[in-house]
DNA sequence: TCGTGTAATTGACGCAGATCAATTCAGGAA
DNA sequence: TTCCTGAATTGATCTGCGTCAATTACACGA
């Protein structure tokens, strides 16, 4: 099994990164601190499996820092990323017995966990807790949709695009939810921006449905085209993000800005 | 905009088909008594449109019988199913404002409505309503990400032999649940099955990511294969259920017979 | 600063699936 | 039954991306 790495300091969920984006936004105090003394943290190193694919599930965990991908495989070795999960996302199901997925760390990557059972009997008599669980599931199964469309229908030239747009993207709202720089992003002007990729060739080969030489190939010419320019292999500017966008072919930014609030 | 269809004769839940399974499956005598009251039916010819992406949503729903299909499409007119919909299955969701899909009847299709507000308002109070919401909605997602892998890594092969196998497995989960034969599924014997087609060729290439002819080809090189047999063009029956999952080249049936239960 | 191993790029070529174009088939109306 | 119309099949050809195979660039430790 794999919960192998040291875990390390505590922090107080007051300064939590994630407190106002994770499965614990919602809390009242007594609830937070049922949370807190239940917690304890994991860290991962690059490259690392969190968690195997089949295997039983004893934790649950938000990603406070890092990136981790999990993947699906068949039998021949194709695999196949199936979700993202940045700062605040939640990884596990209450209930389940065994991972549906293989887990592991794009980035170091440091895991906030609950043990399953403890967290399931929490979450039974916590309403807060399920509704933002609700809510989290709703927008990530929206983005899952969303991916589909790009995996069914997109170009190659395309899925790139749209994928450094999500990032892009999704590093500027944790950026703006934090109010500090993360992972290298910053946000120097309204149309100019520049992040690093939290992932390998491969890795973007697995999450786009594509080959490391398409991602390769697509992203040279994203290059030549002067959409994009790199800086060493990771670092990535934007000069202009409307046409980035438009290079990504969705029919308009629309439908995802429409907010889960009542 | 779309509820435009003659809405027909009131059924009492006692005896609805989807009494289990739904967003309701849950819910104590009042809680249920409560959405019999507010809960109104609409009808749809196969081919109509109930809901366009962008509109805004004023009701949401669950499929009593029939199936629709939710889709995304891209400028050019590419498109990409990103939802499946079948007896039970729900659509909405509390708090949207507006559709972030097109939702089209596949055959005739029978929906039991809710005003969002009012449906929104009873969540908040009922959490036996959410917490199946929260259930189905982490269901869809395993379903989801299924779909992510076979669009980005299975051959159109695979494709056609993954996409029988849904339909011939929710179809006989549904059969069993109603214990009646839905939609002309029959169970004659394990591992010899026969059930109709919901949805046209075009439709399933937009389930698919392929085009028409190709799905085509695929039935017929199935077919000719010994693998289906067809009656007409909608009536599959497959002789060996084992050769067509293997087919469709999952690693194992495994992981999705984890139950959520606790 | 220089090696060294891994990640990334680039090129040549092949093929699965798309595209374009006819037929053929199925199922409902008269 | 026959006609008629949209759905489905089948064929010929094209092409975007995959595959195979070298380089080249980069990060990191000595």
């Amino acid at each position: 099994m794999s919960w192998a790495v040291s875990p390390s300091g505590q922090v107080s969920c007051e300064s939590c990164p994630i407190r106002h984006r994770a499965v614990c936004a919602r809390c009242e105090a007594d609830e937070f601190a049922q949370l807190e003394s239940m917690k304890f943290y994991r860290t991962y190193e690059a490259g690392q499996t969190i968690l195997f694919g089949g295997d039983p599930l004893e934790f649950v965990a938000s990603v406070v820092s890092g990136v981790a991908m999990a993947t699906r495989t068949l039998e021949d070795g194709r695999t196949q990323m199936v979700g993202l999960l940045l700062p605040s996302d939640f990884i596990g199901r209450p209930g389940r017995k065994f991972a549906p997925f293989t887990v592991s760390a794009a980035t170091d990557v440091r895991l906030c966990c609950f043990r399953s059972k403890p967290f399931a009997n929490l979450i039974e008599a916590t309403p807060h807790i399920a509704q933002r669980l609700l809510e989290m599931t709703l927008d990530e199964l929206d983005a899952a949709r969303e991916w589909m469309l790009l995996l069914g229908r997109k170009t190659a030239r395309e899925k790139i695009a749209s994928f450094l747009a999500i990032i892009a993207r999704r590093y500027a709202a944790l950026a703006q939810s934090a109010e500090v720089g993360v992972n290298g992003v910053h946000l120097p002007a309204p149309q100019k921006l520049s992040f690093d990729l939290p992932l390998t060739r491969e890795s973007m080969s697995d999450y786009l449905g594509l080959t490391i030489e398409t991602v390769s190939r697509q992203i040279s010419a994203l290059k030549r085209d002067g959409v994009i320019a790199l800086e060493g292999n990771r670092h990535v500017s934007v000069p202009n993000l409307d046409r980035l966008l438009a290079e990504a072919g969705d029919d308009s930014e629309d439908v995802l800005h429409d907010s889960a609030a009542e």
